[in-house]
DNA sequence: ACGCTTAACATAGCAACGTTATGTATTCTG
DNA sequence: CAGAATACATAACGTTGCTATGTTAAGCGT
């Protein structure tokens, strides 16, 4: 055959975009591989071209944001434990406002897709828990009240991670989620003691916004 | 002094470039003007470069809005007013998702923050005469409420409009709406009555989703 | 073990992009 | 009615993503 392709050199650049577009450099083809030793046809062979990596650069996004969401563990209270979800979303979103727009921007292909499946499949997960310990209703579909807290959640961090929102609109995922989960039958006094529990964001340079 | 700008070459130009943008084909300086008979140095004449085309882009996209929450008429139902603010906004969104995309991308500068402010005005507006009604508990804060609202019809215009949640999410909009206002003191089950009679979006090409 | 095949990569060039410099024409002003 | 300033066309410049071409090196069959 021939020569093998090295993962460090698609990791490198991976790695090398993020950083540009955290730093709000612009991302060209000749500005990305300028210093690290490789040439420009690296991102044809390594991403197939500069759409290539956008759709590489999205799902290291989602990859990140898998990342983020395990790092919540499952405690007694289970409303918590959702509401913890939402609010790891939005740190992720905080921590790179940029990433966040490239994953959900034009080119939204089946790939992309899946992996928003995945995340919002934990939302899923978190739901059904909840229902077994009786928090919501057993007519509750777990995957429309996950899409809601998703909508929820994909509007606030939308709307403030670069968009015309301050930061500390954040808190406004407090009243907005406790109001879903009492509507699905959740305890309303209970529902807010929960969310505001969980309700910790982190948002950078200005430490943790707690609900 | 000399001759005076020609304000229908300025709409002309820009009523292609929403063209363009609604028919999907990329929208750059020679395309935008071609077969216009001016030359590219319009472009810059009337807008001062690409980024002031995109910043008028984005402030006509919130004409537009306006225009649309105008024919939103009070009824005697308040809090159907309100709800059919939310879908007037999701049919704006729907109705040109690139122009739409465009309005919260990037570049949202201050011109953009006031025109966004001026439509989110309206929504307080309609939570204040709700609040008169009695509909929501007086310690309720307008301006708060209409932010809230404004995350659930951002997120869901946003996820649906050419991004991953299907047209058919847009139902989604009545349970959020409905728990967010029971949860301002509406009742329950007045409130659902409501939100179910205001969300009327027009969903291009595929008729009007009642909710 | 060796040569052929094939993929990885560098170099150079292409069309198209946004922008700017230059020149011309036109229209308001003094 | 002349002067000046602005609208606009033309043409060029630097940079963009991409591709064609050439070269090098790794893997497999014999």
């Amino acid at each position: 055959m021939a020569r093998s392709k090295d993962p460090a050199v698609r990791a490198l650049l991976l790695e090398r975009a993020a950083h540009m577009l955290r730093t709000r450099q612009p991302v060209t083809l000749r500005s990305l591989v300028d210093g690290t030793g490789v040439s420009t046809m690296a991102v044809y062979t390594y991403f197939g071209g500069m759409d290539g990596l956008w759709t590489a650069l999205r799902q290291e996004g989602f990859r990140r944001l898998a990342a983020r969401l395990d790092t919540v563990d499952a405690t007694a209270d289970s409303v918590r434990d959702l509401t913890a979800l939402g609010a790891a979303y939005m740190s992720n979103a905080l921590a790179d406002p940029d990433i966040y727009r490239v994953m959900f921007d034009a080119g939204f292909d089946l790939e992309d897709a899946a992996a928003a499946d995945a995340t919002l499949h934990r939302l899923v997960d978190a739901v059904e828990r909840a229902k077994g310990d009786g928090r919501f209703r057993p007519d509750v579909d777990a995957v429309e009240l996950a899409t809601r807290s998703w909508v929820i959640g994909h509007g606030l961090a939308s709307l403030v991670a670069g968009g015309p929102l301050p930061d500390a609109a954040l808190a406004h995922g407090v009243p907005l989620l406790a109001a879903l989960f009492a509507s699905a039958g959740d305890d309303p006094v209970r529902s807010r003691r929960s969310v505001e529990a969980g309700w910790v964001v982190e948002v950078p340079e200005s430490g943790v916004l707690v609900g």
